[in-house]
This record gives structure tokens, C-alpha cells and sequence, in this order.
DNA sequence: GTGAAAGCGCTAACAC
DNA sequence: GTGTTAGCGCTTTCAC
């Protein structure tokens, strides 16, 4: 460490103590200007900065928060990491990240290691939440947020879409573009709250319009591209062949694209594909993909902001916060 | 913080000195045998955790290394991030992590906050490296491992590909595979000294099939996807039309391919397209993306282990390091 | 309004 | 091999 000059030799160089020297810099207690501009005048001269290790030792704050996510080269995951960043920085708190690969284990252990570090808070993103995490970090007693495709179900505080209206808007969208045959593919497992949120919006949409529902269009499948090829490869080997396929994430429904280019269909013209997220693909990808639009960045910022606002001991009024969403009318969806 | 319980704690319930204590967890002396069983039962039972703040301050070593990048959600960034992250964990360093939206001036703020945060050592990414932040940092002191578009200009460490020699094999691939006007779009400004590798490797292929350079096939642009459709339509837009664009970025490459379409030819089949990285987009990305492939995940491992081996004074002996890239030869490039 | 002194949790001489 | 002690750089009573 290069950093050599301390509140001491700020202290002496100033001729005063240093006690008054932290005063100055936190501005503590009134200090006489005159003293003030002296020990500022040195400061600046000397470039000290105060050390915030030492500081944080005695404060006991840290001024580290720990995010948590299951890989940072996932979109859906960077772009709200940009704003977690953003506004951690402005509040002068820094990041400190962990990824897990979403490996159970490793999220435990992630948990802990930002534990050891002091952190002050957490951002948890997570695809698969349960409830054993929920209990440990609440055991910890970190303030922590969390955005999980299954935290709602969890008497935590989370951010996201409303779901069920997202997926019931999508649908009812796709509806009036004239698709009567719409399949699901949903990217977690069938057994969680948000999945039944979506299905439950999908059906509504459905029941609207006086759309049968048909079980055998419905698929489970993951956030990832494979496996969205999959689940469309699946649906187009079936009986019924829709006329529209609605992945509920980007990357998935680019496989659902390509599974069904590989399978003779022509996206739009054949079969429709809508997705869900709007990550960067979704804008760059041809045809563009009609999908539905979350405010990433800003689930980040409000993800940290409500973070924060704990660690400050404020009460967070709405635990569960909405954000809204929108249809990107894109072109992989077309009238018919 | 909840962690209440301190080395003291676990020192009076074990019934020994703080220093005892000290040395089973750090491993540092010699202790008896049945009292180092008896600290660390004392130590599971408490679930005593070091603080690793008061640790930092006495030994000087904060365990934080800082890592500047231009945006997390770029896939090139966040790839090598993964690798950095991965490795620094390890050897049980913490990412502190800074976006700077390659703002000049913000890159310099963050080098300033990281290092104000005590960081031991840092991975700088930036598309545009300057003199500034070079001397910058060296007079610092921090121990610093460059991936950048232009850091090979300065005498520092660096870790990429070669350059010069991926160009080279890309033309050499595409005019094997029997294209005679390569279009050369570069992601980055003409002065840097990467363009020049990159330009020089160009020529040199084409040299030596006795192709003639020509100029008007050449454009300087920028590694977002916007920037690539531009330089692309220019290009389709001048008197030769080319049978090949080769552009130095993914995104950059699909937004040249998506310009092509847009023109009214078909990629590959009209013009083939190249790109250069080999990012996630590139292998989901129809027609499936031919195109230079850098090992990112390993390039962020080997830049941070350089930085930990400054950190521990150990002289690099090799400053600039070159990973091995290689032709990934997909589907936007065909044989004529 | 200012300084002296205690102490945050820990490591590292230094004695024994 | 173990305990005592002096700090690391800072904030924060507590006197004055």
C-alpha cells in the first residue's frame, strides 16, 4: 500500500490533534474555520485519504454491500448489475460480487464468504430460491433484497414484474394478432409461484377470448438457449402445431426461433415467437423479437435503493415491489 | 453487523490467550495439539468468523482487488469477468467492481475510489487506454494488469490474443475459402496501434495470395452493434461490392450481417460475414457467426493471476501475454 | 472548540 | 509453545 500519509502526519503537519483533523473530515463537530482551511489546506497538499478499513473498524460499517448472482455474463443478470452499481455508487457504498453458477452450494457459500467480509447488505438474485437461503440470510441478519424468479414466495422483500399480468398481457397481444394455437414454454420449474402466476395470466388471456386451454402446448424448460430449442423442438414434433410460441425469457425464445427454422417453419411468417426480458438480443436478433419489456436497470437500482434504505434502519413500506412492464411489438410476431 | 463474537470471545471461552487463537486460525505458529482442537471446537461452536477489517489494517493487505471495466453487460467484459472473478476467489481476493461507460473521466474517478478503498492490485478494461491513465496508475503504485484494445502501446502488462496473426488467418481462412473482395471493418480508432496489427495481418494475407489492397474496403468503427450496421451499409453502399465483411467484434458482425439483409443480400450466401471475439451471440446468432475466437474466460484468469503474483512480489517475466486464438468456422462464411 | 485517551478486532514482535 | 503488549488508522467519549 502506497498510501503512506495518515490522519497523523495530516494531524501534525497541521499542527492541531487529530481528533480535530476527523472532525474536519467528517464534519463531525464544528471546527473554527480558520483551523478548518488550515487542515484542509493540508489535506489537499498531502493527498491523505482517510483509510476506510480503519474507519469502518470503529463505525462498524463497512460500506460493502455483497450481490449475489448466478453468473455475470447472463444479460438478464449484467444489465441489472449495471444498476445496482449506478446507484450503490452514488451512495457511496461498493459492490462486492459473487457468482454461484447457481449451484446450491456455492450460493451458501457466497452467502457466507460476503458474510465474513462485513458486508452491510445483499442483493440476492437467484433462479432457483429456496427456502433454505431465505432462512439462513435471515439468520445472518443481512438486510438483503432479492430478485429470484421465485422470491415472491418468500415473506421477503423482492422486486419485479407483475407476472401474471405481463404474461396475461403478452398473451392477449399474441390473441389479437389473430393466434388462436399459442404455445408456453415457461423457463423454470412447473412447481413455483411464479410459474402458476404466468399460467395463470396465460389462461386468463385465454378464458378472455374463448380459447380453449390445451395442456400438451404448455412446456417447462430453462432460461437457456439450449433449452428452449428444446422445448419448441418438443412442441413442433407434437400433434398440435401452434401458430405462436411465447417464451417466457429472450435467449430461450431464440432457440424456440432457430428450433423452428430448423424445423421447416419460417419465424414470422409460419409461427410467431414472442419472449420475455428484453435483453440485448432481443433488439439485435432477426427477426427482432416481439417480447416483453422489464425495466432491468431499474430493478436493480430499486433492488439496492431498498437494500439501503434497511441498512439506514428505515422501514421499507411495499416489500414486494412492482415494476411496470410493456409489450415490445417487435417482428417475430405477425398478424394473421 | 451481528457477527458479535470476536477472537476475544473465543480465546475466554477456550480458556487461552488472544494470540493462541490468532495462530490456529492463521496457521501461523506451532501450537499444541489438544489446545488447537479445544480453539477450534470453541471456534465452531461460537461460529467465530476473523474480521478480516481489523485483520487488513494491521497486516496491510485488504484482500480487494479492483476491477474497472466499461459496462458489466457487454459480453466480452462480463465473459473475461467471469474468469477474474472465478480465479480471484481462489486465492481468496474480493472483486471490487467499477462501470465507467468508458468515460475518460470517470475511469480516472474510479481508479481513485478503488484505491482510496485500499485494493492491492487491478484488472483495467478499457477500449481506450490513454497515457493518462497509464502514468496514473503507475504512480499509484497499484499493481495493475491491462486488457485493452490499445494497452500494448505502453510498457505495461497486458494479456490478449495476438492480433496481427488472428487477422491474418481470418483473411487467409476467407480467401481460402475462395473470396477475393474482403471488406475490413475494425472496431476500434485507426491510430491505435491494435488497428495496425490487425490492419497489418489483413495485408498480409491478402499479399501474400497476390490479392491488391484497396482502401475503399476498409471503415473504422465501433464494437456496438449500431456501429457495425453502419460501417456495412457504407460499405454495400460504395462501387465495389465485396464477397466478405470482416469485422473485428460479434455485435459489430451481427449488425453487418443484419446491414446486408437490409440491402437486399443474404448472408452467406451473397456476402459472407466474419467476426472477431467469439462471444455468446456469435453461436446463437443465425446464420450461426464464423469468426475469430478469443479465450475470454482465460484471459481474465491469466490477467488476474499476474496481478496477484505483483501483489506478492514476484517479478512477471513475461509482461505481455498472448493467448492462443482460433479459427471458429461457422455458418456465415461460405465457399464460393 | 479542542485535545487526550480509549478502543474497534486483529497480528506480530517480544518475553517467558 | 504460550501470553503480554504494542500498535494498524480511525472515531468517539470525556475532560477542559
Amino acid at each position: 500500500m502506497k498510501n503512506t500519509v495518515t490522519i497523523k502526519d495530516v494531524a501534525k503537519k497541521a499542527g492541531v490533534s487529530i481528533s480535530t483533523v476527523s472532525r474536519v473530515i467528517n464534519d463531525s463537530k464544528p471546527v473554527t474555520d480558520e483551523i478548518k482551511q488550515k487542515v484542509l489546506q493540508v489535506i489537499e497538499e498531502t493527498g491523505y485519504v482517510p483509510n476506510p478499513l480503519a474507519r469502518s473498524l470503529v463505525t462498524k460499517r463497512s460500506q460493502l454491500i455483497g450481490v449475489v448472482v448466478p453468473e455475470v455474463s447472463d444479460s438478464f443478470v449484467s444489465e441489472i448489475l449495471n444498476g445496482i452499481e449506478e446507484i450503490a455508487r452514488m451512495y457511496d457504498y461498493d459492490i462486492l460480487l459473487s457468482n454461484t453458477y447457481s449451484d446450491k452450494e456455492q450460493e451458501m457459500k457466497s452467502i457466507n464468504l460476503l458474510r465474513a467480509k462485513q458486508i452491510e447488505g445483499m442483493v440476492m438474485i437467484s433462479w432457483n430460491l429456496e427456502e433454505d437461503h431465505v432462512d439462513f440470510i435471515k439468520k445472518c441478519g443481512i438486510p438483503t433484497t432479492y430478485i429470484s424468479k421465485t422470491a415472491r414466495e418468500f415473506d421477503v422483500p423482492t422486486v419485479s414484474v407483475n407476472n401474471e399480468s405481463a404474461t396475461y398481457d403478452m398473451t392477449k397481444h399474441l390473441i389479437e394478432k389473430g393466434h388462436k394455437k399459442i404455445a408456453l414454454v415457461m423457463t423454470s420449474p412447473a412447481d413455483t409461484a411464479l410459474e402458476m402466476e404466468r399460467l395463470s395470466g396465460y389462461k386468463r388471456a385465454l378464458l378472455e377470448s374463448n380459447i380453449e386451454y390445451n395442456e400438451s402446448l404448455i412446456r417447462y424448460a430453462d432460461v437457456d438457449y439450449a433449452k428452449g430449442y428444446e422445448a419448441a423442438t418438443s412442441i413442433l414434433e407434437g400433434d398440435i402445431i401452434p401458430d405462436a410460441i411465447f417464451v417466457t425469457g429472450d435467449e430461450a425464445a431464440v432457440g424456440a426461433i432457430n428450433a423452428a427454422f430448423d424445423k421447416g417453419y419460417n419465424v414470422p411468417d409460419d409461427i410467431s415467437v414472442a419472449g420475455f426480458n428484453d435483453v440485448k438480443i432481443a433488439k439485435v436478433y432477426r427477426p427482432k423479437l416481439t417480447t416483453v419489456h422489464q425495466p432491468l436497470y431499474d430493478m436493480g437500482a430499486v433492488a439496492i435503493r431498498m437494500v439501503i434504505k434497511m441498512i439506514k434502519g428505515e422501514e421499507v413500506e411495499e416489500k414486494k415491489v412492482e415494476l411496470p412492464h410493456r409489450i415490445e411489438d417487435r417482428d417475430s410476431v405477425k398478424n394473421r
